[in-house]
DNA sequence: TATGAATGAGCTTTCATTCAT
DNA sequence: GATGAATGAAAGCTCATTCAT
């Protein structure tokens, strides 16, 4: 993983996507699982070939080497993160909700269950973008910038209600990315099993938004 | 890594952790530094052994193995980050602030002004936690554990003085847990070079509290 | 390459060899071009495959193994230069020049102008000549054979016309064997882009005849 | 053997040559007898430890990769072809001999008595310069301009005493440089177990310079 | 105590070859 | 005839660990 090229990779990807054959489904399956276990540092491809019933060569007539089916599990859940993100989809979003209470609520289930979805791709893409340097220089900026570009818009639109108290909007954005990201990383790579029903989002969105302190007034 | 006995490990390092000499400084020295870098798994003894200036059987000779060497290095810091935490400490703060807010905020500008001290070994502890199935097994629960044990006695305390809406102790416990997981490992291993001010705790935990929500009657 | 039985494989080629398909051709080709280039061993069948726009597996289809597609390159080669040297046309080449000198020019410029005319597969030839064991025991001796029966013939022919100084017929043979073999190489394998005049090879004729040095007479 | 540095293989090479280990002593020898069988591009690694009697891992502790074992073979040998041929050297065998012929005879004597000391290595040395692309392109340059240089001075040197016909330096030293070049391929790597005696060179020399054919003055 | 040469299991990767389609 | 997916043996190389000095 020494130059990446990640836009290439992609491109690459595209073109070769086409077609998958029985035995390629198999090895990124086993990989997937191995990954999330064991990482991919410590994961041998004769492990994965011997758990994907195929030969060690053929994960190489494939993938070219074992970083590259790396990316070729990654990339792919990496883009459809954020479908779903682009803009107007967002705005839609925060037009039929009448808070931002209830449209973080909403982008939050949805992605959240995108992940519960692909649980074990998804503890694979978290511990590698934690651990691994390379990809953590090449995709962090690019996720960051999608999340806080269009959570910063969100924010400034329910700012003009008067939704929020007089906090900078990046500063809102930042603390919501770290709390998120918390909460990804504390369910996916720290604990096992994890489930998160729709009553927990709401839980925890419903603390954010309101703080975890008694009010003056008497409220919650 | 296999079988994990981590108290005899414990034991076995009190007894030799007396006296370290030279060379076992410069090997730990450099360990921390291409560990925090690099990560564990991807760290050659041998790369270890160039950078401390010694040969690599010294290496195997004070530690035995390479993983005897990360826990020797992991070990000692993760006692360190709870002393303070000891119940009585705990209570003191308690008793001498006038709030949650302001005991969760001196709480965390000393335990982060400990991890910014000794940011590369926090920087390998976070990474491993996260990467090591094993070690995760091991050291989690007794993380939590302390954690959550001494925090919830914590809410408890100030929850009794009316100062926490009401939303069971245990769940305040775990956002907290999540909140300054989310923070400590963004900031650790996700974002380069990072400093925290007390300004930004005292925001940090202030919205925490309060939520970034406005008020109904106008307060802050 | 382990069991040489070049008669069976000859015998075999001129059956096989009647019609080539266009495919056929273009893996001679591409075999012959990357061959010369890099050499048998470090050049994959799967790089020729791709050079000759075909699938990998038609080159075993049409020839087997990889050791056989060297040899349905070498021998056709190897056959074809020697057929000029079949005894009558040596001696009829004999009988219309007046000298050896001018015998040895004729011959040369033949021969290298064929060289030159197949420069990749002479290449191809000569390096794994050289560097292949198993073939250099099968095809030298046929080769120095054949050479060195007719020019010795040819010397003996000019000896009786006192063309030649007073040296054992085949010392000579075996010097000339030597420099054309010097020559080929050297221009082959260690230099580029060669070409060779008639004027290059008269120049090169007459220094091997004539010598270097100063004629005590004062004659060239 | 992609980007090649050889100044700072010679030089690296030089700094550790200081002290070699029997078991280095024992790799070196097995390869060289083995490059020089069958060829480096055919020789694995393996076989070399074992005909060694050492691990496999023993050559890379000492050596790094193959392609620097090669190497570590080749530039000693290729630094000592050389010495005698210093300008100083040359020039004094020049001044101590009667004439061209005289001078050829003692340095090519010196020299292929060298090469049948070092046989092996010699081969090994013939065989990669012609088969390795390479190795040539760094090495060949080095070779002709060493050699070239010096032996044109010496040609000219006699060619003032007037012993050379009207050709110009440049095509005697060419042309000498085929004819040893051609005389070492064949008796290296074409022919087995040649033994070159002072009288075959000193006959060799003799053609060399005389030629073959005979004068028209009845002279030899 | 410290060294560093030696090890050998295991790693990723390459490649000639086979075979179902 | 042609394909290209699949194979698995073998390649070069890495590395934690041992041990004689």
């Amino acid at each position: 993983m020494s130059e990446s090229k990640l836009l290439d990779v992609l491109i690459a990807q595209a073109k070769l996507s086409k077609k998958q054959t029985e035995k390629q489904q198999k090895i990124v399956e086993a990989a997937i699982h191995i990954f999330a276990e064991k990482g991919y540092a410590n994961t041998s491809t004769s492990e994965i070939a011997k758990v994907a019933g195929v030969a060690e060569g053929t994960i190489f007539r494939h993938y070219g080497t074992k970083d590259n089916l790396l990316l070729s599990i990654i990339l792919p859940f990496f883009k459809e993160t954020f479908p779903m993100m682009a803009e107007e989809v967002f705005t839609e979003i925060a037009s039929n909700v009448d808070s931002f209470e209830e449209f973080l609520k909403a982008f939050l289930k949805n992605r959240i269950h995108f992940f519960l979805e692909n649980k074990q791709i998804a503890k694979v893409v978290v511990k590698e973008l934690i651990y691994n340097e390379e990809l953590k220089k090449d995709l962090l900026p690019y996720l960051s910038e999608n999340f806080l570009v269009r959570v910063n818009k969100a924010v400034e639109f329910f700012k003009e209600r008067g939704e929020f108290i007089d906090i900078p909007t990046d500063r809102i954005g930042r603390m919501l990315l770290t709390f998120i990201g918390g909460f990804l990383v504390s369910r996916l790579v720290l604990l096992h099993d994890y489930t998160v029903t729709d009553e927990d989002i709401d839980d925890a969105v419903s603390l954010v938004i309101n703080g975890i302190g008694r009010r003056e007034d008497g409220t919650e």
